[in-house]
DNA sequence: TTCATTAGTTACTTTAATGTTACTACTTTT
DNA sequence: AAAAGTAGTAACATTAAAGTAACTAATGAA
């Protein structure tokens, strides 16, 4: 039914979203990028995230290296995160969003 | 570039992810992007899409605006979908992640 | 006559994503 | 001595997302 010369050969978006697909990801991504961050200040700045689901989130984007976790040995723990290089070049697509949502949130409520 | 900061009382990104948050509504719109396309042939091109998830996402890509649905009254059925004006500024985000993906391809096989 | 075509829908099942609660370790503060 | 503070984790429960198979209507073609 479907044609092979017609698929996609290979899909950049759904690179992309592999990346940064998660309901979360974009929303901490952005949290991080205006300076590291602690793992609380996130759970303050996302109140709607859980910490198992952060804790979660934040370990795959470390995985696929857009972010960096600096843990600090103190007691109690201290731990920052900071984008990677990588996760710099995020930064047109998280912007881009996070102007979007500030027009349309202005224009429809 | 602006710091996100600026704008936190409500959150941006996430009002932007509640239009284009799902796993496919990026690279669906992405395909509307390039043209009015109908309903067979974005299965085609998004090959691991089903009928049913397809046709679901465009009713709720439809019903936020982002997309005008164009049905033409004939047997076989002919349906084509298009950017709305609104979709149209969703470009600089489609645009970045398309860009993000194809260099990312790139430097990491 | 029977098949192929298109853009879906319906009913059902499975998988992925997310949430909840309780718990840890070590130090400092009350 | 008890409590507060941090960055998590484990076990379990729930919800959201996605997949599958079968079905429709009207027409033209084999």
């Amino acid at each position: 039914m479907k044609k092979f010369e017609e698929h996609a050969p290979y899909c950049p978006m759904v690179k992309t979203m592999g990346y940064i697909g998660g309901k979360w990801k974009p929303i901490i991504l952005a949290r991080i990028a205006v300076g590291n961050i602690r793992f609380g200040k996130l759970t303050i700045q996302i109140p709607d995230i859980s910490r198992k689901i952060l804790s979660q989130q934040l370990k795959e984007l470390e995985d696929d290296g857009l972010i960096i976790r600096h843990s600090f040995n103190e007691k109690p723990p201290r731990v920052e995160y900071e984008l990677s290089d990588l996760g710099k070049t995020l930064m047109p697509i998280l912007h881009a969003m996070n102007e979007w949502g500030e027009k349309v949130a202005s224009r429809l409520p």
